[in-house]
DNA sequence: CTGTTTGCAAAGATTTTGCAAATCC
DNA sequence: GGATTTGCAAAATCTTTGCAAACAG
């Protein structure tokens, strides 16, 4: 019934959690191999929907057709580069400001949570033209 | 040389433009079929990307493994219910505030734009329980 | 032991692409 | 007529699932 700490499991949260970049879940599978060679891309995958269902790891809601993951479960926001794709975190003294705002709408009208979302170029693609 | 305008790329714009429901590619396969009945999923495909990329309309940055399209291209919000995956706009005197705020971040470290997006449950979802 | 998780391979779901025919201007 | 777009089918991507064997507690 109470849910197994697998070796797999483990290696998964720790790879996600040593990067900063909200890997896709083929990221994370090709980091995790580099620990366990026979790990399946399909145990991946189980074990990041896994652990974001079980609030252990959160589930970017971030442009593109791929799932994003990211082992830091506060709220903070990203800018996705529209050039290569990747995503960071991003932080201001205005994002501090707008999310209080922001805060005031959470229990109004089914309203449960929200993300903000950049888009830009980053500064390794701006420093590759 | 010119862009050309096909009876399908209109209608494409015309069903898109009927809704705020923000559909997916297929949903709207679904409703220019009925105007085009042999119409086909890829042109479908071919035309919301050609348009987004025309900002004849805007590709929507939402959660899920679907690209959903608005034909509403003034910049405006999202809530996405998590029990049915619809997604409608979402108006608040706060998102003005806080979209004053952040348009100060817009031309620093490469920002070129952003989005908020709100999770919660749609009235619809709420009332059928 | 009993339930959960794993690896594998197959299936699903979503989006893109090659190509000849049709359409647009 | 030359460039673009279409429909179709096949391919490419990304994610999920069935199942028997392995593992966790």
């Amino acid at each position: 019934m109470k849910a197994n700490r697998t070796q797999q499991r483990e290696v998964i949260f720790q790879e996600l959690s040593k990067v900063r970049t909200h890997p896709t879940a083929d990221e994370v599978y090709e980091m995790a191999k580099r620990r366990i060679p026979n790990i399946s891309l399909a145990t991946v995958y189980r074990n990041l929907e896994w652990m974001a269902s079980h609030n252990r790891i959160r589930r970017i809601n971030i442009s593109g057709t791929k799932k994003r993951y990211d082992a830091d479960t506060r709220r903070h926001y990203h800018i996705r580069c529209r050039e290569c794709g990747r995503v960071y975190d991003i932080t201001a003294s205005e994002l501090d400001e707008a999310e209080k705002i922001l805060q005031k709408l959470e229990g109004r009208n089914g309203i449960e949570d929200f993300e903000i979302e950049f888009k830009g170029v980053c500064s390794e693609c701006k420093g590759n033209k």
